[in-house]
DNA sequence: ATAGGTTGTCGAAGCGCTTCGACTGCTTTT
DNA sequence: AAAAGCAGTCGAAGCGCTTCGACAACCTAT
């Protein structure tokens, strides 16, 4: 292992000048540092983490802790979790990957060992037993989601609230005026999780506003349940015509029983997910969708945190405003029979 | 922020006794042990991640290398990492992520600057670029897949070749004859990923050895592309009943195409599918497949790695067993007509 | 009783880096 | 021409921990 010293030496300079090489905390004339460039590369140099950390008390590290519950779109944590860590590395820092699992314990191991600089948490609910505890580590961090106190803490969200009322402007203005909810998996408004009873409780205030009739159904994924959900659904409200889904692993199930009821998407009924993109597109029918924008959500958690370690910036919330891309899976609600 | 000295002055004992008290690298007698435990209790005492590094040059962090592309089912990669992340921390690890992106250079950063005390790499080609580095640098290392050259590394894998096998046997006992093969996205072969490949050779061997036909064509996920590649195939054998799907998302594509030409799942063809067993419940048809164990997997890589730098173990190869599940999508092959 | 082991503790020497103050020659200002 | 400033470099002091050798104090065998 090659250390300062050995290039120190190699260059025929001191420690502390090929130090500042690295840092460009001093100036240093151009012939020097040439040299200790070259030397630098030469020799194979790298710094060591540890010694870094241990002198400058700042370990480059960022800590991301994700869920490990299942029983939300997997894909869109993983997105985001790329981009936190693609971003990251952009600015010099590295990733340590955190699971929800131990809970507020990390909070604890990670502010106190020094491990990294700053934290993001996933999954945030509006009631987290986190967060006092990261107010009072005075550890920088941003969070993914939105919790019901926000005071002193820098949050970034996508605004549910306005994505929901975004779904069912559209199938107002295209004549609905039952629409049906299929919600996330009732263990995820059980644990009081921010996204879903915003986008809810947007879509309710905006539908009352529009004189829409809404019927909520929290919903497991798969065709079973979804099976389930419907019949109850049509049950209830047999003239249903817009349909707004929030569960991912819903959307395929629906599309399905639609069709095979002989409910037409979009001549019948209309659809409208909450989900990537890339889910949208390559769904059976192209569907009608709010985006999840979360390499965005990533990158501006780590833009965030980064100003706040560099003390150029203070807690805030920011939200990302929703966008509806119309595609084949919404249309004039029929005429009444 | 609280330091080994003042736990030894609160304890009223020298440093060196506090850190081994904590190390149990040497003996200490229980009412020492007690008190200086009651001390680090009391002043909330957590070691200095970096300093620890530095003087004992171990980082208690494991690398952790995953792609970040996305034209293979993320979920997957998901499981591997949360699995990994959730053992590591058994065994008193953190885990630091590293994107695909960074390639041979993440290795050398971390090889070098002690960052990590080992690494391990998912989605190896079988030619992977970084196998060189890693075998040159001497770095504790586990890949999640096979490379061709496995000498002095250590791999864990399922035993995709015996996959494909089991597919075409389970197709063969059935009574089928014509079997095709939806495969991954194009993309994925011409990078030599070593599962895609595995699992054709495996199948194809078998095939042969049963006296089945196979026609294999890669397919992106999506319904466009999967309705493509189905026409493409029935034309080319019309004959066809038996379909082995290996990429995940084309895997409802082609269960809504089948139902949409009047073939019926399993009385006119069967389809056996490779992905998580999750996945396989929650199709509109419940699906025999072959699981992927992804948390198995990465467990299983964590462990050897753990052994490896506790010198217990060396380069070797863990082939996990591959399970195929019967289930509603595959039945007896239709008399011929 | 004495040589030889154990057991439990301490002191001190680093690990490889950052950073602060100090110093040397210059260039600029008055 | 002296004072003041600045760019460029160095030496040394740590950062908080691990670990090695030393050393008491005690226990066992001869």
């Amino acid at each position: 292992m090659v250390t300062l010293a050995e290039v120190a030496q190699h260059a025929g300079v001191s420690a502390s000048t090929v130090s500042y090489v690295l840092s460009g905390k001093r100036s240093i004339s151009a012939t020097t540092r040439l040299r200790v460039e070259q030397s630098i590369r030469e020799l194979g140099y790298h710094p060591n983490a540890g010694a870094r950390a241990l002198a400058s008390s700042r370990s480059n590290i960022i800590a991301l802790m994700v869920p490990l519950r299942t029983d939300m779109y997997v894909p869109v944590m993983m997105e985001i979790a790329i981009a936190v860590a693609t971003t990251a590395r952009m600015h010099g820092y590295d990733v340590l990957l955190l699971t929800g699992e131990e809970g507020p314990d990390a909070v604890r191991r990670v502010t106190g060992s020094g491990l990294a600089d700053a934290m993001i948490l996933m999954d945030v609910q509006l009631d987290d037993e986190r967060l006092p505890l990261l107010r009072g580590s005075g550890q920088p961090s941003v969070l993914i989601g939105l919790p019901a106190d926000t005071t002193g803490l820098t949050c970034v969200d996508l605004d549910w609230s306005a994505t929901g009322a975004l779904c069912v402007e559209h199938l107002a203005k295209l004549g609905h005026h039952d629409i049906a909810v299929i919600g996330e998996a009732p263990a995820v408004y059980e644990r009081h999780t921010g996204f879903a009873e915003r986008t809810l409780d947007g879509l309710r205030v905006r539908a009352r506003e529009l004189g829409l009739r809404v019927l909520h159904r929290p919903c497991e994924g798969g065709y079973d349940a979804m099976a389930v959900t419907l019949a109850r659904i049509l049950d209830e409200r047999p003239g249903t015509t817009g349909f707004v889904v929030q569960n991912e692993s819903a959307v395929e199930p629906l599309l399905a029983l639609l069709r095979q009821q002989g409910r037409a998407v979009p001549e019948d009924v209309s659809v409208v997910a909450i989900c990537p993109d890339q889910v949208a597109v390559q769904a059976s029918v192209r569907l009608t969708s709010v985006g999840i924008p979360a390499p965005d959500m990533g990158r501006y958690a780590v833009e965030r945190l980064i100003a706040t370690l560099e003390g150029r910036a203070a807690g805030e919330v920011v939200l990302l405003a929703p966008e509806l891309t119309v595609r084949a899976s919404s249309g004039p609600a029929p005429a009444a029979s």
